[in-house]
DNA sequence: TTTTTCTATGAAAACGTTTTCATTTTTTCT
DNA sequence: AGAAAAAATGAAAACGTTTTCATAGAAAAA
């Protein structure tokens, strides 16, 4: 790969003028332009992301990192999509880091980011309370967190409204006729497992139909969707309905009722938070709170290139809204 | 942060005594580098990666590109989650770059990529002619390639044997007793796309069903999907079975033929390549050709750590098992 | 014409490492 | 004891940029 320095012999100037017409910061004369511009061209020239880095804090070195915790949730591919296509549009490439909701994981990535120097973060913390995140925020880096907040510090968000989104779900189911709900939620210190659940407790308790007996608590993942469908399935009384906490624990818990030769929504009904775009194939198409996942990513991204820009403006809170997409599940 | 000079400043030693106890390079004496030890916790001192990677050619420096054709298909996130298992077992940071099957994005992030000066990039190229990858790997970037090969160039390479997991596919659709079998093919650009067809020509002329009107070529997107499979339905004497080429595509079709109300398999079977983990809970569970998506991706990321480490090894053609996951959507 | 202001450019420092080379001190060998 | 070898360390160059400072010449103002 060819350097400054190749260039700068080239157009027999200094690299300091090519330096200029690169970043066109400075007045160089049009004929030495044309020259350095012709040297560029005639050796492929690439500007070395890496020593631009290195140099400069102060201008942009293009690069993002995205901190999610579960590449396999089907909602955090979208997040990743919608971040993708701006962080993309404004040259930015995106170091991923899928830290499996593990805190170690994610705090070594964490301290291999800064190590990168990146220039923003958009980051689904492990839990409100995230200090390693915390610090890092207030030592100056831009961050914008996506569907997960930071308790006590303030910071961009771009979420969803989960306690309205679970509420609507639930009721949905409630009005249906279903008097034996369940819940299975996610890891409870995720904010939003407790947002959600929330939702279905209102929703429960306007209708005096609230059981705590009928909330499992899991890990979020898939697994945990087969395990916990299958406790509540052998319950003396199992429910009559399932709400469940996210995209895996949904496809979960379907594989369970499926094994188990139960029909939806004659034996048990079930509405999963988080839609899927092949919900309408699923057996039987899924009735599902819609996250607009995409846009939640592609917003966090802008938001994230404005503060990097602008590390004044003030925070913002995004809630985006969360649709009942009714199909047949219920 | 703290840099090497002021933990070397704090130690009272000089930066290169430090570089050396950090990568214990060379002999230091016992005293002085438990002084720098202690000076670097104090610090909380963190290694810039961005120097290392500028300074040295020869170390590593951690970095690693994925560049994948569409991470909104199942499949490549699973190969990604492969790939980030091992990059991350070895400290390796993963920048990643979604081409959306675009030519000019994906020269766009190779550009990127080596700007970045990464220690290795695990590719699906966009064709087999690419010409930018195949210059990047004579450039002497140790590359390994997934899903999709590279014409005239010995690179290393994992994949499954698509030609026969086409044909297991199809002549399982013969022997259920189908007689007009479809082929929803993706781009044809795409060697897997035609290494599928093969397969699947293959079965039918071994079973004297070939019809080539009854292959259909998309762009391998869910609404290819889609608007293929309604072109088949709508044949005035339309296929009995539907062979489809890639996941989004049967996720696509599947929404098709429900949106039609006809029923699988007694209207219209039909069976996928690329199995998903939730294919048991769609309607009806879905019969598919199993990838063995994240075994690639860590293969891949293996043998991209061994090259990186020795250049010089002979390449590798890695060819994996695909396996027909019979479900009863035939 | 003389002074002042621009315009155009280069030299050199800085970013934070690794690595080579040189030097001093210590150890080991005759 | 003297020579040779080994151990321990530092100075400085290098990686490829950006940016500050200085300066020469040209244009504009006096």
């Amino acid at each position: 790969m060819a350097s400054m320095n190749e260039v700068a012999k080239r157009a027999g100037v200094s690299i300091a003028t090519v330096s200029r017409v690169l970043n066109n910061s400075d007045s160089v004369n049009e004929a030495t332009r044309l020259k350095i511009l012709k040297a560029i061209k005639e050796l492929k020239y690439q500007p070395s992301r890496v020593a631009k880095r290195l140099r400069s804090k102060s201008v942009s070195s293009n690069l993002l990192g995205v901190l999610i915790p579960d590449i396999q949730n089907p909602f955090y591919v979208d997040v990743l999509r919608g971040i993708e296509d701006v962080a993309y549009r404004n040259n930015y490439a995106i170091i991923m880091c899928n830290y499996g909701q593990d805190e170690k994981k994610e705090i070594l990535y964490l301290d291999i980011l800064q190590s990168e120097a990146i220039d923003g973060l958009i980051a689904a913390p492990v839990n409100e309370n995230d200090q390693r995140l915390k610090n890092i925020i207030k030592g100056g880096l831009p961050v914008v967190c996506v569907d997960r907040g930071l308790a006590g510090i303030d910071v961009d968000i771009v979420w969803v409204n989960n306690e309205e989104g679970a509420y609507s779900a639930v009721s949905h189911l409630v009005k249906s006729g279903y008097k034996r709900i369940a819940y299975i939620s996610g890891l409870p210190s995720i904010p939003s497992s407790r947002m959600r659940e929330n939702g279905y407790r209102r929703a429960l308790e306007n209708a005096g139909l609230m059981d705590s007996g009928l909330i499992k608590y899991g890990n979020s993942s898939y697994a945990s969707g087969v395990e916990l469908c299958a406790e509540l399935l052998d319950m003396p009384n199992p429910p009559d309905a399932i709400f469940t906490g996210n995209n895996l624990i949904t496809l979960g818990a379907l594989e369970t009722i499926h094994k188990r030769k139960k029909q939806i929504p004659n034996d048990v009904a079930i509405v999963g938070f988080d839609d899927m775009f092949w919900a309408s194939s699923l057996n039987p198409p899924l009735t599902a709170v819609r996250q607009p996942a995409y846009e939640i990513g592609k917003r966090a991204g802008e938001l994230l290139i404005q503060r990097i820009t602008d590390p004044q403006r003030p925070c913002i809170q995004m809630t985006l809204n969360a649709e009942l997409m009714i199909r047949s599940s219920c």
